[in-house]
Formats: C-alpha cells, structure tokens, sequence
DNA sequence: CATCCACAGGAAGGACGGGGGT
DNA sequence: ACCCCCGTCCTTCCTGTGGATG
C-alpha cells in the first residue's frame, strides 16, 4: 500500500465516522471561541492587558483555580486574540511548567521563543539569565510570559526564577517583561518570598470550579461541534457532568470522557453512544494514566510498589520497608534506605497509585498507613511487562 | 501526666551520566 | 583537553511529634 494509499484510507475512515463531525473540538488543547461562565475573568484579564494598547507594561497577574476551570484556555484566549488586534504592541510565550519542569527549562525555552539556540544542558543558570537579558534588550515591544502551573516549579525549587523574572525589568528600558502566573494551590502564594508576592500579585484572578450545570452548558457546545446529529442524547451529556462535577468540577476531564467514550462507540461500531460507553471510558482513562505513570517509574518506586501489592491489609512504612528489603535480597539487589524508601512512597501518593496517610498511633508511634489506590491485578500486568526483573517477583 | 514509639520529613551533599564553554 | 553545570536518585544526619501507655 502506497503512502498516500494510507493517508486516503485514514480520511476516508474520518468521513465515514459515524460518530464523530470533527474530533478535535474535544481535545485538551483546543481553544473554544467562546467560554461560557468566565465573562468576569476574561474582562478582568482584558482590562489589565490592555495598559499593552497604550504601549505600558501591563501589571503582573496571578491566577488561581483548579484544574479544569479554564484558566489556561482563558489566559490563551485573550492573549491570543488581543495579539489579533494589536499584533504590533507585544507579544507573549505560553509555558507550562509541567513539561519545562526546571528553572533552566524555563528560562531556555523563553530564549529559544526569542530565537536564541539553546543547548538543552550544560550551561549554568547564570549564563542562562545572562543571556536572556542580552536577548530581551533587542526586543521593541512589551512580552508577556505566562507560567502555567508554576506552584509545582517553585515548591521543587524555589522562587528565585520568579524574582529574577519580576526584577528583570530594572535593567530593560525598550520592552518591559509582565508575567502571568497560573496555579491551582492557592495557598501557593504564602510561601513566595514577600517581594516576589507584592509584585507578581499585583492583580489576582479567581477561577472557581465548574458545577454540574455549567458542565452541562460546556459539554453540549463542544458536542454539537464534535458529533454527527442523533450520536448522543442529554443523558449522556448529563452523566459525564456529573461524573465530572464529582472531581471538583473539571472540565477537561468532562471532555475527555466524552470524548473517549466516542471513540468506544465508534470502535465498537455503533451509531449512538451508551451510558455503558460512558462508563468503559471512565474505566480506559484511569488504565492509560495508571499505565503511564507506572511505567515510567525508577527500578526502585516499581520494587517498593511491588512490595505493597504482597498484602491486602494496610501497611505502615516499616513494614514496606521489610518487604522491600526481602524482594531485593531475593533478587541480589542493593536495597536504598528507609528514608528513601519514605519519599518514594510519597511520590507513588503523589501521582495517585497509593493511599499514604500519617497517622499517630500514640505509644506505637507515627508512621503512615499505606494502601493501594487503584486496582491490583492491573498493577501487577503493568509491573510484569515493564520489568523483567519485577516479573520475577510473581512467575 | 510524662514518656517514648516509629517513624515524618527538612537539610546538605554526593555519585553519575548527559551535556556544555573555551 | 580541561573543567564546569545540570537533573536525578540517593545517603547521612537530623529534629519533630500525637497520643496510648505506664
């Protein structure tokens, strides 16, 4: 089969979708023209933006909200559109923090939007900042950065990118830096270094959670884009709301399994999309995130995961780290301390696969009580083809 | 009511592999 | 060629702690 042979048949499968019009308006990161309920943030953002009309630095601006509200789309929205209007009066660099998780990534990929090659390590920070300063110097009009999720940058490190970042401008005269900081800990901002807090707080936005309603309101315009006519009906809108408005109101996770469960009814070549599609969805979503994120897991995280799956009951840290150290002995491996082994089971707590919670048991001591949050068997079929070494552990 | 358990979790730093600048 | 920097995973040493028990 030729290669356009291929690329006919893949177009021909999207027209014959009897699902789906257009998939792409329920993916993550499409950006709607309209975002309902969030009129307040966006004249709120707008109104501050707009010092950039008059060729001012706009103030800096921090944003809160949990995931799914619409903090992201709303920031690219108006900053996108605003550059529409008036393209020649700045622009801006969208960075998520959680794919340029360091100081170093940060500030490298400001460079390399700026046109500067960077290499992807081996420079220090200093010469980083040094750089970007030279490069800022050339540019004529105002930037605007925007940090999506930095509280998980500056808990890891700390605020000194964001310092730099606010002090910049006393040493440019042509074009004057604005941040735009986003985050969903909104306690985040009591642990920044006061100076940093007085300036990049200097407006602060509040995205409240989505309710089942407002949901509803957001899935059904995305749908009549997404879907073919007659492919779903309002309960099925309704219950991936509710399902959503559960987890504190997320709308990407809203649209995610709206759209997975699309593509569940068009595997299964149906022409309507169930409540049990809905449901398989929820099921599939949880699968890949667990596969992906154990998969990806240290020899040793997978090893003290392995430990925790050898008992149904609640475990205390000590008694993982028994385990552990009897696996590893088993197998003929160096085992790393409880200390670690301490971290580790934060982080597995962290990226949702355990339960880990201090408890004090008085004369017993302090310890965490550890248990496994999501389905055994699926872990241990992860664990098994991702690590020979692990697999041993069961055959 | 003080004690003391079984750890929690902070701080500092090191080994190592991937990558520089000059 | 030489020395330097970074992120990741880990160690060592440490101080802190809620409440059942004696």
């Amino acid at each position: 089969m030729s290669m356009s042979d291929i690329i006919d048949e893949v177009l021909e499968n999207i027209r014959n979708s009897a699902i789906f019009k257009n998939r792409e308006y329920l993916l993550p990161d499409y950006i709607p023209d309209q975002l309902p309920f969030r009129e307040r943030q966006i004249k709120e953002i707008v109104s501050v933006m707009a010092q950039l009309y008059k060729g001012e630095r706009p103030g800096n601006i921090f944003i809160y909200g949990l995931t799914g509200t619409g903090k992201t789309a709303v920031t690219k929205f108006v900053l996108s559109n605003l550059q529409k209007r008036i393209p020649d009066k700045f622009s801006f660099i969208y960075i998520n923090t959680r794919q340029s998780d360091t100081p170093y990534r940060v500030i490298a990929d400001i460079l390399e939007w700026l046109g500067d090659k960077v290499p992807f390590t081996g420079l220090s920070l200093a010469e980083l900042y040094r750089r970007l300063l030279k490069s800022l110097m050339l540019v004529k009009n105002n930037v605007v950065v925007v940090l999506d999720e930095i509280d998980a940058l500056v808990k890891k490190y700390n605020d000194d990118i964001l310092y730099r970042l606010t002090r910049i401008n006393s040493e440019l005269n042509k074009s004057k830096v604005s941040l735009i900081g986003i985050t969903n800990d909104i306690q985040f901002i009591d642990i920044l270094d006061p100076r940093v807090k007085s300036s990049l707080g200097e407006i602060e936005i509040v995205f409240p959670p989505y309710n089942a309603e407002e949901l509803t309101e957001i899935l059904k315009m995305r749908a009549n884009l997404a879907f073919r006519e007659n492919v779903l009906d309002d309960s099925i809108i309704s219950l991936c709301s509710a399902l959503a408005a559960r987890d504190h109101g997320d709308a990407r996770r809203a649209l995610d399994l709206l759209r997975v469960s699309g593509e569940i009814a068009e595997r299964k070549g149906k022409a309507k999309i169930t409540q049990d599609d809905v449901q398989e969805a929820r099921g599939e979503i949880e699968k890949d995130r667990v596969h992906e994120v154990i998969s990806t897991l240290p020899f040793h995280s997978k090893l003290v995961l392995a430990s925790i799956l050898s008992s149904n009951d609640r475990l205390t840290t000590g008694e993982v780290y028994n385990i552990y150290s009897s696996l590893a002995r088993k197998m003929g491996i160096e085992v790393v301390t409880q200390r670690r082994v301490s971290d580790i089971i934060n982080e597995l707590d962290m990226i949702g696969i355990l339960n880990a919670k201090v408890i004090n048991r008085g004369r017993y001591g302090k310890t965490k009580e550890i248990s496994l949050a999501v389905e055994k068997p699926l872990v241990i079929k992860i664990l098994k083809e991702s690590d020979s070494k692990i697999a041993s552990i069961w055959s």
